[in-house]
This record gives structure tokens, sequence and C-alpha cells, in this order.
DNA sequence: CGGTCATTGTGCCTTTTGGCCTATTTCCTG
DNA sequence: CAGGAAATAGGCCAAAAGGCACAATGACCG
């Protein structure tokens, strides 16, 4: 098995956590777990364009051109503004219905002789993601290779997640959300301050609402059936005296006095 | 596989790391590497009595039995203070040599409705020792089980490791981001100025629908059909390569630095 | 003059929201 | 202990938004 390596690398990859290598020592431990010829880590903004943070066995002249035009059809990047959901996505995932996906696979995959692509989208803060994309070059991957990393892709998260919170200046011994993987830490005090009528879970959800999340990803996020969201935010919309989204927006707009 | 829930123990065993459920979420993790039928946690020094620090499906007379007598013959603290090495122990390995080992298998063990027992051994601290210990009623441990064990044990350590630092009060990061302030706003046309790659009715409809107006209204107050106004959306959106008005509202949002 | 683009418009279909219910569980408070 | 929020969940229906395809008109431009 394969395996046996693994647990080396998770265990450096643990000690490294809240190091400047934390995402190197990442890529080690995710990248041991399936084989693949090369490995390329970008960070995802819903409202920027994509960073190129390492690359490993990759020419840098295709992280150029990949930055200068060809992020505009990689289908993970629209797949990350279109869900907001961190996991584990396999190329062949990623629907039909994306035009993009055709141009990138022909063009760029193509160019950067790769065959097969997944990749392993972590959440990094705000609206980012981080995405850590395993490259093979002849062979495709095979679905129980991509059930391993799913099985395995929560270690990922928390590990990433744990180095987050480890670079935050307020690390600080807390209890754990008692839904593991789920409820934010703290709600924004924007919120709070906004709008103290709602309670602080209502402020919880409406948080997530202004970054942009549908209702399928808040409830993923704190871990609740869609129902349950819907509900927050019709009393939510109620407490507010408002009717749809927009007009959340349009508070918000009134407050910091933008026109 | 018995590694499939193993995942999810890790992850939650890393979430947990820093907080007051760590030493709970480690048992977790490592009890579901391999079966048994209880846990005792225990803390070994060289220089001081063993403290009982938790124990599953065992009974707290038997624990108060094994601070009151038994520790004295407990091998695995002997090897501790003989050894000083982390690792796993499995209670056949430890040597015949030690005479104190038969009395503990036979009194201590017997009592406690024991038949094997296999340590795994934690650095925590001055000269102190976190032992967890998985416990089997009836079946022996297989060499399978205890490599298993031996494989995994680098991420038992390091993830204590870990806690160990994050309990500490100088686990910092030397770089910290600054967190940029909220900006002042400008009114004025807005629009013109983010989004210079629409046409000027282009930029009417976004004007209108970032003041909250649903296709609708837009529409009678254009003088034009709502699909032509849907039709000028979809057009809008795949400009700025959005999909809805959502990421719109946030696009606003971070030109003007509004969290 | 032909090509491109902006603007207007339709039609059909799917997904998402919002409105309006009922219900259970938990926790806090009078 | 009763009563009431708060949080959870689900169902049903209507409205709105979004995806896709296609078409007609006019303006501008090389």
């Amino acid at each position: 098995m394969n395996s046996n390596g693994f647990w080396k690398t998770l265990a450096d990859a643990i000690a490294a956590t809240g190091t400047d290598s934390h995402v190197d020592r990442l890529i080690d431990m995710i990248g041991s777990s399936v084989p693949q010829d090369l490995v390329t880590v970008v960070r995802y903004s819903v409202t920027r364009k994509p960073e190129f943070i390492k690359h490993r066995r990759y020419s840098d002249e295709m992280a150029g051109r990949y930055l200068d035009t060809y992020y505009v059809f990689d289908p993970f990047y629209a797949y990350w503004r279109r869900e907001r959901r961190p996991g584990i996505v396999p190329l062949n995932s990623l629907a039909d219905d994306d035009a993009k996906r055709g141009r990138y696979i022909a063009e760029f995959l193509a160019q950067s002789e790769i065959c097969d692509e997944v990749g392993v989208l972590l959440e990094d803060g705000e609206d980012w993601c981080l995405g850590i994309f395993l490259d093979r070059s002849t062979k495709m991957y095979r679905d129980d290779e991509i059930e391993t990393l799913r099985n395995r892709f929560a270690v990922f998260a928390a590990l990433h997640e744990l180095d987050t919170r480890a670079q935050a200046p307020d690390f600080r011994r807390t209890d754990v959300p008692a839904v593991p993987g789920a409820a934010p830490v703290n709600a924004s005090q924007a919120s709070a301050a906004l709008w103290p009528e709602l309670s602080t879970r209502e402020r919880e959800l409406v948080d997530l609402i202004l970054k942009g999340h549908p209702n399928a990803t808040i409830a993923t996020k704190l871990g609740i059936a869609a129902g349950t969201v819907k509900n927050h935010r019709a009393r939510i919309y109620e407490k507010l005296d408002i009717t749809t989204e927009r007009e959340l927006f349009l508070q918000v707009f009134q407050q910091y006095h933008i026109p």
C-alpha cells in the first residue's frame, strides 16, 4: 500500500501547521494519497483573479500562460465561484454544461501535457479557496483513487483550517464547535452592530448571505438542512422588515453610504 | 475497511487540537485504528505517581484500584521510566525479565477482564508520558493490527505535539498580514468607473439592479419588455464573468472594501 | 458593402427564492 | 413548572431569476 508513506507525510504536515512550510507539507501529504505527475496550487477568489501559489514539476511558462489567459476558462475556478464549496473535484465531474471546460481541456491542458486533473479545494479565508491540483499526463484517475481523496478530504480541510487558525493572532484554547467542520467561530462584528435585533445564529446566517452564499451552501457550511436556512431567512427578513435578499444588500449599501 | 471512519475521527482530532476535547478526539482517532473493548488514559512520570486521566467502558473502581495498588506492577509504567521513549508498545513486547509483568497480568488485568493490551505512549512535556491504552477482553492483538498502529504512530505523536504547542502561550506566527480598514466612499456614478467593459445601456441596467429593482420594475422604468431586461442581465453577467445578481453586489462590496 | 456589436424582443425550460404552513426539541425565564 | 423564544426540519405552492436558443433592427467601421 502507498499508505505507509502517507502516515509520514501526514505527521509532517501536522507538525508543519502554523509554519511557513505548511502548504508544502500539505502538498506532500495530499500528493502521497494518489499518484500524480505534477502538482499546481492556485488560490481562487469569487471576486478577484486567481493567484498562482506553487507548482511542482510544472513549467513557469505555463503558469504564466494560465494567469495571462487561461484562468478565464478554468472550470475549477468557475466551480468555486459558483458553488463556493470545498471538496474533492475531479475534472470529469465538472458539468458538461460548462462551455469553458472544453477550451480549457483542449488548449490549456493539452499544452501542459495533462490528460486528467483532480482538484482539492480548501477554504482559505474570506471568499478565497486554496486549490491543490493533482495532474496526470497519461492515465486517468480511477474512481477508487477519487474515493481515497474523498475519504481523506476532511483531514486535508481540518489541517488547513488549523493552519489558518494558527496564523490568526487570536489562536487560543477554546471549545470546539459542536458540529465539526461547521460553525464559524465568531460572527462578524459588522452584522452585530447593524442588526442588533437579530439573534447570534441569525447574524451568522446574514454574514454568509452577504458573502454571497446560496441556501444550499449555507446549509452545508452550518451543517443544517436547506429548509432550516430558508426558515432562518424568512425570520430574518421579517425582523428586518424586508422581503428579499436584495434589500439586505441595500441596507449594507445604505450603512456605508454607497450610491 | 475501518479506515473510512478513521478519516473522520482524524479530521475531528485535528480540529480539536488546542481545545479541551483534544484528548477525547485523540482517543477516538487512535481507537478507530484497531478494535478494542475499553480504553484507559494514564499519565506517567519518571519521578511521580501515575495520573489516571480518562477511561472508557472501564469501571471507576478498577481505576481507583490501579492508583491505589497496581500501578507499581504496571509494566508500561516501568517501560516508560526505563526507556523514556514514546511509541507503540504491545503488552507481549514487554520483557519477560520484568517480574512485575506477571502479577499485573495475573491480577490486575484479570480482574479488569482484559486479555491483551497495547499502549500508545506519547511525550507530554517534562518527563511525562501520555499513555493511551487499548484493551481487549477476548482476542489478542494480531501483528498486523500492531503494525497499523506503528504506521500511524507518527501522526498520533505529531498531533499531540501540536496540541502541546498550541497550549503554550508563545505559539504565534511571525508575520501577520495587516487588516485593511473600511475605506472612505466617494459618491458618484460608480458603475461607469467600476465596469468600463459594459455599454452605456448595460450600465443603466446595472444602476437599476444595484438600486434593488426586480426585472419587472426595470422593464417599466426603461420602457422595454421584461424579457429584454433578462437578456441584458445575461449579457452583463457574461461580461463580468458572474452568474447571479449576488455576485454583482459582491463586486461592489469588494470595490468599497466592505467586510 | 459586409461584418460586428448594441439593443430590442420571444419562447421554453430549470433552479432558486420567497410565502406560508406545521412540528419538534432545547434552553431560558418569570 | 409553564410559557416563550430559538433553532431545527419538512411540505407545498407561486414568483423570480437564470440558461439557452434564436431573431430583427440599426449604427458604426474598415
